[in-house]
DNA sequence: ATAGTTATAGAACTTTTATTCTATAATAAT
DNA sequence: ATTATTATAGAATAAAAGTTCTATAACTAT
């Protein structure tokens, strides 16, 4: 009955995503997300009320493609070996973005609160699963501490480690930060 | 010979440091700028280059005011004691600002490259006083890891001490953390 | 084939932000 | 007192960014 659409939004969200998480959101223009999308400026405006409207997209498309994963890291390894795991799953590249979830939480005065629950959320899920893992462990005599209080240094050093790769993209010094954590887990 | 300044640059730097402190770079825009530290449009110019030339003395300022004074704390005390009395400067306000200098570190895409060293050095130079206090903790035997890893791995968990504290104002929270991390370091 | 509906193209508008300009004011030395 | 010099006031300019508008294109159901 009407003309079909040209663009295809799974690839719309995914590029979305990739731009918002390499400059962030203030870094983004909507000329650069108009460019970086294929879209139409004014297909854009249909698709989505505002650039915060997309940017919330795009954190909902990153939960489900990267976020939600790392939960499912945690939730299918029992103990330490789930937090093993999941520090394994961390990516060292050269060319380091970071986490676009943990890069947001420092964007706070420029989202509107809907979107910055997104990823505050999930880092108190992942808290909370961290906390679970770390419970399993201290079952299996592989942790002793107190898990609340090392579920907090861990997200703690997960910001921290995004922050810290985005001037120190030395590969070593990545693997040595992660080693030397996985050992302090105890 | 000619008309008398009216403002007085001390205060001028720390109004700015406070600001862009509280809001960022791309958050403090040159009206609020000028309307924070009571200057004039035209004498902001006249003192500053431009807005980045307000950040890059805003962050010389931070670091004499602010930075040089921690560097000072693990140089004046030995060894492990130095740490605890780094880690106990850290303070834990209900309206966590963070640290200017590690907000900064994920601001690289809008400040110029000779602002950005500033804070980027600052972490280098701590880093290795961490590094110095750890070796000698080591030869009091109250340490017995990789310093060189320790010592990244706690510049690491400054940066997401910081992040973390945008969105968890919780005070027991910021404790816990600290107290985790000191525990620890052995 | 035509009417109806939605997509696209890209210009136009509006707001915001950084920067500069013109005029005026206040002092010190002559 | 006048002149030279620098500070201030606030308007003006210019560029950038977000948003909306008008016109045209492409398809489907009748």
């Amino acid at each position: 009955m009407a003309r079909p659409v040209e663009y295809d939004l799974e690839k719309v969200l995914d590029n979305a995503m990739e731009i918002f998480w390499e400059k962030g959101f203030e870094g983004v223009s909507m000329a650069q997300l108009v460019e970086h999308t294929g879209l139409n400026r004014r297909t854009m405006y249909s698709l989505f009320k505002d650039k915060n409207g997309v940017f919330k997209d795009a954190l909902d498309n990153y939960y489900s493609k990267r976020s939600a994963k790392k939960l499912e890291i945690l939730k299918n390894n029992h103990g330490k070996k789930g937090l093993l795991e999941f520090f394994q799953s961390f990516e060292f590249s050269e060319e380091f973005k970071g986490c676009l979830f943990s890069n947001t939480m420092t964007d706070k005065e420029f989202v509107d609160n809907e979107t910055y629950n997104i990823p505050k959320e999930y880092f108190n899920k992942l808290k909370k699963q961290i906390e679970i893992n770390l419970n399993e462990a201290k079952e299996d005599n592989e942790f002793s501490g107190n898990s609340q209080a090392m579920a907090l240094t861990i997200i703690t050093f997960i910001h921290g480690f995004h922050v810290h790769g985005k001037y120190n993209t030395n590969k070593n010094d990545s693997q040595m930060i992660i080693k030397n954590l996985i050992d302090m887990i105890k």
